[in-house]
DNA sequence: TCACCTAATAAGAATATACTTATATTCTAA
DNA sequence: TTAGAATATAAGTATATTCTTATTAGGTGA
């Protein structure tokens, strides 16, 4: 009987996945963008993308070589009010705002240094 | 910086938990109770009404020999409607609001026969 | 005080979760 | 059609979760 809400809740337990739903409130984001600001690697931010699409919290839509996720509209109104009071640090919305994704992510096919990850945890 | 928040999500992300947030809706009740209503140990119990109330989602009070647990009155308004919404079978309502913890919690002490639990999973 | 009752904790096992690297898939655009 | 880019999946490992049984802690009331 509570599976499925558990399932939602476990969606939204994990710190990686509420600074992600955080991101997509200013704007949808590829997942190229996304593993460039989290300290996490491609693969997890799309398992982790995953799990919010299973839950109905985000929907993805395809732009060019990008498939661009976004925070579901149609959600529950205390759910989204719940995301709505999530936390943002500012430099993740001024990332969001001043950066654009039209001519690659390169960062992905580069080797990270060890000692400067992009934009690591704050 | 959404540890914390994420902490308040785990809480809710099990099935028993949820279950035991909407029988507490109803009313008050004690571990014993409880643990006659799930088809899990009172151990088992105890543990998920820790992670409730280390979450700040349950208050418990002590009344004789039994320690009551209920749904804090505080909670954040868009937190309390999802626990409203919650689902609850009706034999869930039914048992609460026809027991009464006065005598003993009997279940408790004696063994359980393997099949059949007093009042298991629906 | 002390026997009794309820609830909490400890220890350990089974399962689930979240990450990594390596590889496969899917779409774009020349 | 095909090379290349972005994303998804696979496999494996480390950690976290949830249950059990056994035991301890703590309050009640004669």
């Amino acid at each position: 009987m509570y599976e499925e809400q558990a399932e939602l809740f476990k969606a939204l337990a994990d710190p990686v996945r509420l600074r992600i739903l955080a991101l997509l409130r200013i704007r949808e984001a590829c997942v190229c963008e996304l593993a460039e600001l989290l300290p996490i690697t491609q693969p997890a931010v799309s398992q982790h993308l995953r799990k919010l699409r299973q839950a109905g919290l985000v929907r993805e839509r395809r732009h060019k070589y990008w498939i661009y996720y976004a925070i579901r509209s149609d959600l529950d109104p205390a759910l989204s009010a719940l995301i709505q009071q999530l936390p943002l640090a500012t430099a993740d919305e001024e990332w969001l705002m001043t950066h654009q994704v039209d001519s690659s992510c390169t960062v992905l096919t580069s080797v990270m240094e060890p000692g400067t990850p992009a934009l690591a945890s704050d």
